[in-house]
DNA sequence: GAGTCAAATAGTTTCGAAAGTTTTATAAAA
DNA sequence: TTTTATAAAACTTTCGAAACTATTTGACTC
């Protein structure tokens, strides 16, 4: 009924991701090929990328791990998120085009849209996946514009590191119910509004109340969707 | 008379930082393995690390190639630096302890030594690798007592890409007689005394300098050495 | 001479077996 | 029972050949 067709390298990138294996566990291409359905060889190359990539830890005669994530390593990432956001969205504010501010309206408006149905149908559950991917980017969009390949790479790497410990850790991915909807409309209207400071301000309110884990604390009932 | 003790990998990855192969180029397994004394598996292996670490790239069914810098991604990996190197330095003066002033005042006499004997012998070329190395070794003690793994690895990221294009475009690896030796001292003296916006506007006069070229212009006499 | 096609060549990726290493299991000795 | 030594099993890495893909060459046509 449903052909896989992602390639091991991606459906294993994903998997890590979105907390298909444990972190720290180990990852046997001999045992993983059934599952994915190649030989063990392409998925040695798979995890040698990922291990390239920070995704995957390897040692020698010892073959490959899905890397372990620490609370310290997410306050790591979620300080770095930071830094770089800051940056980036201060870059973007000041030389986005209006084609950056068509853009980020619309990313706002799909993670807007997710957010007020998780509310609304007290299942937040049921959208992780879709609003982890739209909160991906909303971000991404923002930064956008600040005209630095290199800066957007470092933040894509922070960022994955920061989803796969909320992945992992926190029942919603880090959805907090209202909060993190206001927030978003926060950075979202400062940044069209080009107040960088405002701007800053808010990103720094989001990713801090991320940090503090403060959403642990208020998970939705509903059951699992693996629409993705 | 000279063995070659290291692996396929760590010597890929010193000849991409180098210069032993140009901006762009092919690296192909096959061609390489006499060389490098392997056979094209290992090589390939060690291709798909350093393209997940982003050294070089490939595309399906094309190989791969050692991975190609502009000037833009040049002007992008010091505009990184500045930002990561600021947050970090700052974090670590605050935090340092006595043996990071220990570690530091160690690294920066190290460097110290390597430009005086530059500028003495009026033969830089002679001393560029052991004074590149040392100019990492600096910055990154300065920044190591920041407390984020993360954001150090993002650093050095930064760093190798900086690196990369300074050995392949610029004569002496960005070296530029007694101006360089003046900021790390700068640099240096400002963290020792706790002067974080000394350091910080110091670490960015430092890497400012460099974006512009500045250092182009100043080539010192002196024939090529491969002590490293 | 320019353009098209097919064959030949060169290069890349995949594969499964061989070689090498670590871990587990078993048996002998203290 | 604990320790040490040895053998077996499980797994990881390396290897070279086979399969596959891209590029070049050269003959043929317009």
């Amino acid at each position: 009924m449903h052909y896989d067709t992602t390639d091991p390298y991606t459906a294993l990138r994903n998997g890590l991701i979105w907390g298909r294996w444990k972190s720290g566990e180990r990852l046997s291409p001999q045992h993983l090929k059934e599952e994915l359905e190649c030989t063990s060889s392409v998925l040695r190359e798979a995890m040698l990328r990922l291990a390239g990539e920070g995704f995957v830890v390897s040692e020698k005669n010892h073959g490959f791990r899905a890397v372990a994530h620490s609370q310290e390593t997410f306050r790591e990432a979620a300080h770095l998120r930071l830094v770089l956001e800051r940056e980036a969205a201060e870059l973007s504010i000041k030389n986005g085009t209006f084609d950056w501010e068509m853009a980020l309206s619309a990313a706002h408006q799909k993670l807007a849209y997710v957010e007020k149905q998780m509310i609304e149908t007290q299942d937040a559950t049921r959208y992780v996946k879709h609003w982890s991917l739209q909160d991906w980017e909303f971000h991404s969009t923002l930064m956008s514009a600040c005209g630095s390949e290199l800066l957007m790479r470092a933040y894509k790497s922070a960022f994955d590191t920061f989803r796969m410990y909320a992945v992992a850790e926190f029942p919603n991915y880090g959805f907090g119910q209202a909060v993190t909807a206001q927030e978003h409309q926060d950075i979202y209207e400062r940044a069209i509004a080009r107040d960088v400071k405002g701007c800053l301000a808010a990103i720094e309110r989001h990713v801090t109340l991320y940090k503090n884990g403060n959403r642990t604390k208020v998970p939705l009932p509903g059951k699992s969707s693996d629409t993705l």
